[in-house]
DNA sequence: CTCCTAACAGGTCGATCATCCTGTTTTGGA
DNA sequence: TCCAAAACAGGATGATCGACCTGTTAGGAG
């Protein structure tokens, strides 16, 4: 009698429905995607995407703070925080998007570019919640340039107009790398990223 | 007998739908923004949008190609070409833009990438537009290092690298810029680009 | 067991999307 | 002067969008 029982997994939907956005906004556009599509891809009913996702704006806003913000952590923040210093992770940082996207053969771009782009300009409140991110991201990599200060490993250099720089950096190369599907780009940052540090860092070879 | 005489102007009308087009994209998107709005920005009838582009995705490859190259032009390599060196010619680019929206008041973001980030996934034929103009960037560009380098102004540099990290820097400050609309992003990097590259220029001061 | 609510199912809604249609007027050669 | 083609006008089209609706079922508190 209980053939085909639904699942009734709150965590386990939303999850899924999460991820399944997350996926196609980062590789197709916010915009671009449809709920109709995203229902399909989770495998949930319209019921449960309405109960989950009152609308596809609070699902963006779930997916940025669930998704995006942690993305940013982990190819970027826990890097920064396991290195000994700011310009190894960095490039590190930069060797592993580029072996990573050799690998796959085609470059969808940063999660946090592509949902800003698209959203920040539409709406005030995605737009907060992405400039966090943006700011997390720069604290993080500020306080990293501030620390190899005090610990005598660089000298002259301003933290925070240097780790715009990188960030910048690495944010345009990636556009540029997603428009060009070439990951060119991200070399050539890396290299006078590398290069650029290096004069302002003490020598330790 | 002749009172509300169509214009019957195909020049006019297809550089008004053009115009309108391309001021849309590039402040709400290209896929956020509709035939419909079009219409109505450029005053026109459905039938003379439909003669003059049969569908949107031709509209948006005549943007590109007549109003988005252009701008990259005006705003980059034709300075490019009038300053004495990149370096200044950057400083220069870089206060341009920061003076004009700060006057604005509102970042709207760079209009090339602002494009490439919508619709290089999903239109090959738009992204090798695009690609076409980002090429033709980093070659100013990589060219005026060159330039610099065989007139002895600077050593030491490798032409092409610099300039695609200049480029993405740009492009990178300018999509931080928009999504937290504020400029600080691009004073920080015209900044530290100064910096790094006054260390490969031999110092006039 | 009762009962209330969260968790879902499945379909429907008006709005808007891009495209295309049938006419009408103007233009530029022949 | 004539006529084909270009340049419009003003809708109509089906598809798809996001949002929402009424039911049905599971889970947990009492």
């Amino acid at each position: 009698m209980t053939e085909n029982r639904r699942t009734n997994d709150p965590q386990g939907v939303r999850r899924r429905i999460i991820d399944a956005a997350y996926d196609a906004f980062v590789s197709q556009g916010y915009i671009a995607t449809g709920m109709l599509e995203l229902r399909a891809r989770a495998s949930v009913s319209g019921g449960a995407m309405a109960h989950h996702f009152p609308s596809k704006r609070e699902l963006g806003l779930a997916v940025i703070r669930d998704r995006v913000a942690e993305a940013v952590r982990q190819t970027w923040i826990n890097p920064l925080h396991a290195c000994a210093d700011a310009p190894t992770a960095i490039d590190l940082i930069f060797g592993n998007i580029i072996d990573e996207l050799t690998l796959k053969g085609s470059v969808s771009g940063c999660p946090l570019n592509n949902m800003a782009m698209e959203v920040s300009q539409h709406d005030p409140e995605m737009r907060d919640v992405l400039s966090e991110v943006f700011y997390a991201w720069h604290d993080a990599l500020s306080e990293k340039f501030q620390a190899d200060v005090a610990s005598k490993r660089a000298s002259d250099l301003n933290p925070s107009s240097l780790a715009t720089l990188a960030i910048a950096a690495y944010s345009g190369a990636m556009a540029i790398a997603k428009a060009c599907q070439d990951v060119g780009p991200l070399v050539d940052c890396r290299s006078e990223l590398a290069a650029t540090l290096a004069t302002k860092y003490h020598s330790v070879t």
